[in-house]
DNA sequence: ATGTAAATGACACTCATTCGCATCTTGTCA
DNA sequence: TGACAAGATGCGAATGAGTGTCATTTACAT
């Protein structure tokens, strides 16, 4: 498989948006990221593999997905955006305050009240994200 | 009632926070606001009033209601925070995505879930918030 | 009334994010 | 396959929200 049929070229393409090594890359380190980086720590990984891949790119490569629905920005209070892989299963964010600690929760029923309170008041979901910050107890 | 027995003052007093005309201003402001102002727009209201309050005030004195919780900050996505004062019933907000309008909402089944949810998993909440961006049907 | 810790105003500064523009790439069509 | 136009990138400057510094002022306990 080469980058031209990877899967990533595919959501690339099937967005609309020209498949170019840089975004490939961000693709990728997105992808691999067990947690929720910024666009600051993306731009880290990244520069590990092409070491000329620009910051300003990070930034217009991470809105041009966002906009084509294949990552998800994550505002966080006081600190800057983070960025996810579009979920499969809607989920919300856990922030541990003591700890930092991001957890992600799914609660199918939660989400399911919430679509129909929205739906009972005539608007339709474009995007949604709880969070809640916790304490251990 | 005289500014010294005002809830307001009362209000300041009780959080250990020292009664200032700057505050009360804020607080005021606040109060009288039917929508959620950032600390700009706040500024600007507060500057009317008092035309020596500066914009570092309006910062530092909404961080101190803040953490007093005697406001809520919100944070929404792509847009400076917004300020509301605590609200007696929990509730979240959905964002006309077309319009800008902000819709509060409050549904109490979700919210016992979320609290029972997070006491599950053996933390408390400290703050939460969900933003629903939404178009309508 | 006075002393002192806290609050304020002015403004310099930080830091996340965006812009402008010259250069380079991608995808397309001959 | 080569050339072209639209789009993407890199760089550095610019923007804008929010914070830090510090001299001055004010609240409030005594």
């Amino acid at each position: 498989m080469n980058d031209q049929t990877s899967p990533h070229a595919q959501a690339l393409r099937e967005a609309g948006l020209r498949v170019t090594q840089q975004r490939m890359t961000l693709l990728s380190a997105l992808t691999d990221a067990a947690d929720h980086p910024s666009a600051d720590e993306l731009f880290l990984r990244v520069k590990a593999v092409d070491d000329s891949l620009s910051l300003a790119t990070v930034y217009r490569t991470l809105s041009a997905l966002e906009e084509a629905g294949l990552i998800r920005k994550l505002s966080f209070e006081n600190e800057p955006a983070r960025f996810e892989i579009t979920p499969v299963l809607e989920h919300d964010h856990l922030v541990d305050v003591d700890s930092g600690a991001v957890i992600e929760v799914t609660n199918d029923e939660i989400n399911r009240l919430r679509a129909e309170m929205v739906r009972d008041m005539g608007y339709e979901i474009v995007s949604q994200h709880t969070l809640i910050r916790v304490r251990k107890l």
